[in-house]
This record gives structure tokens, sequence and C-alpha cells, in this order.
DNA sequence: ACCGGCGAGTCATACGTATTACTTGATGCG
DNA sequence: CGCATCAAGTAATACGTATGACTCGCCGGT
């Protein structure tokens, strides 16, 4: 009982060093876990014994400070949504393993690194991991290191990236083995480079096929939209037998806009998405799309950022994923 | 041209001042904004030259390490979902106009504060925002002030939370009014405080109905869970014409399970969810639904939080949701 | 002529940590 | 015995900022 009612403010390193005895840089030695050869073992075992007592952690602006380094990453994502929720599992896994902290920040619309949002955060970090971004590839972050992920692999900065157009370009083989030439794709209007590299390799992939045709409409990234836009596809002058969809969610619009048309899912038009959300399985058929590895993609993203805090130039990579074949997709009519 | 190559590093406060030709202290006090009658215009005109010119940024762990403070507050969310990017936001807005920070933690399982994904970010920040907890409210955060969303308002914890009881009502008035008397509730399986009033609301309007019975599963909160659940109770010896689901995600299960023994929705069967996501509309038929406040819910938490920081102490609040009547619901056969 | 007061800055310091350079007493060795 | 070595620890310092205490002219009033 403290009569006083002493200052119960967070204990610092020397109050831990009154309590033990010893000087403050004892203390520091000691919880640095560097003391081998500095300090006797029994005054090592005060000490700790001291800060367990007192419930000492250390205060991480004075030792982001004196050390010039904070042990966190910022990692920048366009939204909210359960695919960055996988990323990010995978990249804090990693992460924590070498005692970094990983800060997520939702970073809508692409705005430079003097964007209000991260602004805010802007000094306690050590690296940056900015995930899906477009061609105008920030090339320094403020001078921070940086790694992208989902985005060109092509470009300057190290990337961790998905292969893309063997994902795409298993879609294809698997509607033209069903029967399909002509192909319908509804197209994100974002200007992200995985986006763009779905519709150069659905291009590419349609165009090497005998007798192979394609259109085109784009959309914004959600249902109603999604749906209007595979309304056009389907009233175009052609209509195609499969709509090959840049996302689960914009497939979730092509079976609205098929079945406003009366048009039968799989039966009269065969629907492919992007990713394998839970929106997938949810939908009615379940949807024909490809997986991407997401806890890989933060994992590799990460351990590349780590190197490159170590001086090491990590090399970029790309994630190969995996079409997973369920009800929306059957032989043209 | 500096030919020696000179310090390319972040410049400081006293690069500043040499710049201006100024003492350091003179810098702080300008760019702190607080020198009106301290320093003469002309000089802070030119402090701020060369501030922009160097393009000087405060060190943050300085700053905190100084004033003791970070102005930045945590924000724990079960999951990463587009539901707590809309709360996000919410939050970000308001303390952006505050001058704080926030930084989004995935705190899964609700682990103490000792959970170590917590650990990593533990000391920069000044203040913590939860969502949706359990009934095991954390009374403190390791001390720091703490607000919690969408939890229990009756706790000892200033609370933001949604009007749960009054939007259940909602839906089993709009049900009853079809017609309904016998209703399953697709329950989820998360100890939250939201789901266990969920659960308590549908009950209690339910048995105030005339006639009115229900019938309840639990499950996991995903469509396969969900969908099994489902099928429990509309396989049980007397079928509600009505499933309640505590989500939308379970509704679309319940959707599956209703197709799986040839049921129609809304014909043979009504289905209800609740929080109006994404994927409300992507269900065929769209579904019945309540619209949850997420950005006001953020900005109120975040305003609650900014209030205790100041010393004052906020009230809890309830924030009503809205029934949204979409394709789902129709007179029981 | 002297002093109070004020405008315009500067000096010095503290926040809590990590680390380098130093002290001190004991021991080993020739 | 004298000196080097060594173990065990401590004193001092720097990181970059914000701010209370202080200085230094200068002007107005009596």
């Amino acid at each position: 009982m403290h009569a006083t009612g002493g200052p119960a403010a967070r204990p610092t390193s020397r109050d831990v060093a009154r309590a033990a005895g010893v000087s403050q840089s004892t203390v520091s030695l000691v919880l640095g876990g560097k003391w081998t050869g500095r300090v006797s073992p029994a005054t090592a075992a005060v000490v700790q014994d001291a800060a367990g007592r007192l419930g000492y952690r250390p205060n991480r602006a004075a030792r982001s400070l004196r050390l010039g380094t904070a042990r966190t990453v910022l990692f920048l994502v366009p939204s909210i949504v359960p695919f960055f929720g996988a990323v990010y599992d995978g990249a804090a896994r990693v992460a924590a393993r070498h005692g970094f902290g990983v800060v997520l920040y939702p970073w809508p619309d692409g705005a430079g690194p003097a964007g209000s949002p991260f602004a805010a955060s802007e000094e306690a970090i050590d690296g940056v991991l900015v995930s899906s971004v477009g061609p105008d590839v920030p090339a320094g972050f403020g001078g921070l290191p940086l790694v992208l992920l989902d985005s060109d692999p092509a470009g300057p900065v190290p990337t961790v990236a998905f292969a893309v157009e063997d994902g795409m370009r298993a879609v294809v083989a698997h509607l033209a083995a069903l029967g399909h030439r002509r192909f319908g794709h509804v197209a994100a209007a974002l200007d992200q480079w995985t986006f763009h590299a779905r519709g150069a390799a659905l291009a590419a992939a349609v165009d090497a096929l005998p007798g192979g045709s394609w259109t085109r409409a784009a959309a914004a990234l959600d249902v109603a939209a999604a749906r209007d836009a595979a309304g056009a596809l389907l009233d175009g002058p052609s209509r195609p037998t499969a709509l090959v969809c840049d996302d689960d969610v914009m497939a979730a619009g092509a079976y609205k806009a098929a079945r406003l048309r009366g048009l039968a899912v799989p039966g009269d038009v065969s629907v492919t998405g992007f990713d394998d959300e839970q929106l997938a399985t949810a939908l009615e058929p379940e949807l024909t799309t490809v997986r991407l590895p997401a806890g890989d993609l933060g994992a590799r993203g990460m351990t590349a950022l780590l190197d490159l805090l170590d001086g090491r130039r990590p090399a970029s990579v790309a994630l190969p994923g995996a079409l997973v074949v369920r009800a929306s997709t059957a032989p043209p009519r």
C-alpha cells in the first residue's frame, strides 16, 4: 500500500534500475540481450525480475529516436476487403518472426506519398509495401525502401506479383476445351496493373485460338456496373457464349445480366471470375474462377522488403494461381 | 551543386534553422504555429520558406518522446472486410480533422492486450478503438483510453453501438406483416455482443407475436456452415416459413439450403440478412436486410475517444439501422 | 536620467533509450 | 612487487523536438 498514491505512470528503465539497485545502462544492457561478458548472470536475473515485477515495457518513441529505426513497415492497400486481409496475414507472420510490426493503411485513390492519410504515420516506419498499383509506379516512396505487390514485375521496383497471364490462359483453355469461341470480357475499369494484365492475357489467349473472337466492356468494380457492362456484351451483335470477368464481384453482375435476359448460367452462357473470394461459393451456381495465393503474396513481399532493409536486392517474382472449376461453365448450347 | 556529396539525410529542425539563419527553437516555434507575439512575421516567413525548400518534416519519434503523445489511435477490428473498411473511413475522417492518425489492426481472436500483434505497436498510441467484442469486455487496455464499437453499450466502457434490437424488431415486424409466424434463426456462433443481441431481440420480438414461434441453429460465419445450419432448420419438425439470418453471408447459405431442397426464395421460404453488405445485391433474389450506418459508427466512436483524451467522459450511444426491403421476402405460401 | 515593460529571439533542458568510453577492484604473471 | 589484463558495471552522451526561462535592445513615461 503506497499511501502517498505514488506515480502510477508507466515505468521507465530508470525505475527498473532503481528497483534492481543497478544503473540504467545495466538495465538497458540486460534487456537488450547483448550482455554476455558484461553483466554477471546474478545481476541479470535481478534486473529481469525487477522489470517483470514492474511490468516494464520499453518506450517505443525513445527507442526509435535512439536507433533511428522503428521496426515497423507500412502496408498500403487499395481497399479493406478479405483478399487483402489474407495478404496482410501472410506479411504480418513473416514480419513478426523478425520482430517487425506491420501497419495497415487503406489507400484508395493511389494518391501520392503526400496524401494526408499517409502523412499521418509518416515517420515511424522503416519501409513500405504497396499492393495493386497502376502503371505509374511510385519509383521511390519518400526515400523509403519499397516493395510492390500484385503490380508490374517488369518495373524498376522489386515486385511480387501473380502469374496473371498463366491464370487467364488457363481460363481460356478451359472454356475453349468446352467448345467456346466467342468470348466477352467484363473488365474492371481500374488503373491497376493486374487488370491491365488480365485484359492483355485474355486478348492474347483468345487471339491465339483458331476461330476465337472477343469483345470487351469495362465497368467499375461493383455488381450493378458489372451487370450493365455484361448486359451490353450480351446484347451485342454477336452474343458471346462465355463471359470472362476480371473479378468475382463482376461475375455476380454477369449472372444478373444473364438472368435479366432469361439466359441460364451455364446452360446459355458460361461465366468465370478471378480471385476466388468467399462470394464465389455464395453464388448460384458456384463460380469457376482463379484462386490466387494471397497469403504467399504477403509473405514473399515482406521477405523481399526485409531483404531490402538488410541491403540485399531482392528479385521480382510471380506466384502461380490455380484454376478452380465449379458449376458456372459448361459447353455452349 | 554540392560537389562534396553532402549528407542527403532527412533534414532536422536544426538544418532548417541553419538555412534560415535563426535558432532551432525559433524554427520549432514557427512550425508549431504558436508563435504570435514571439516571432516577427518576417522571420516566420523566412523559416517557413526554408522548411519548405528543404522538405522538412518533423521526426515523429522525437516529437512523441518530447510530448508524451503520439497523436495516433489504434483501431482493432475482428477481420478485414468491407464493413470495417467503412467504419475505418468514418473514424479516420474525424481523426484527421483533429490531427490524429488511425492505425488499423486485425485482431481476429480477441486475444488480450498482450497478444503479439498488438505488442508490436504497443507504445506509439494514445488511445484504442475496439470493434465488435464479446461480453468479456477488456475493462481497460493497458491503461490506455478505450472506446468500444458495436459492443454492449451497457458496459462500463464508453461504447458506440447499433440499435440492434430495433433493427431486428423491424425485420420481424416486416415478416409478421407478410403473414409469417414460424421463424428460423440462422445464428452466428461468434462470441460478439452484436450477435448475442440479435438473437435475444429476435426471440423477444417473435415471442411477443401472437402465434409466433422460432427455432435456432448456430454456425460459423461462412456460407457452407450457414447452409448446413439453415438446412437443419428447414428439415426440422415444423418447417419455418422465414429464415432470419444474423448476417448477409449466412443468408447466402440459407439460399443454398433452400435450393438444395427445391424450395424457392421467397416463394416457399423468405430469407433476411443483416448488415447490407455488397453481397446483398449480388445475390439472386436480392436480399432484404438491415443497413447499418458503418461510417457513422466509426465517426461517433472516434469523437468519443477524442473526448476521452480531452478528459471529458463520453456517453454511450446506439445508432439506428434501417430495414431495406428487397426481393427475398414475400407472404408465406 | 532611470526604470518598467515589451517585442523578438535564444539558451538550456528534458523526454527514455542504447551504446561508447571510462572506472574500479581483483587477479595473473614475470 | 609492478604492471597488464579482465570482469562487472557505471557515467556520459546523442538522437530531434518543444518549451519555460532568460537575454538584449529599445521605447515611453515621469
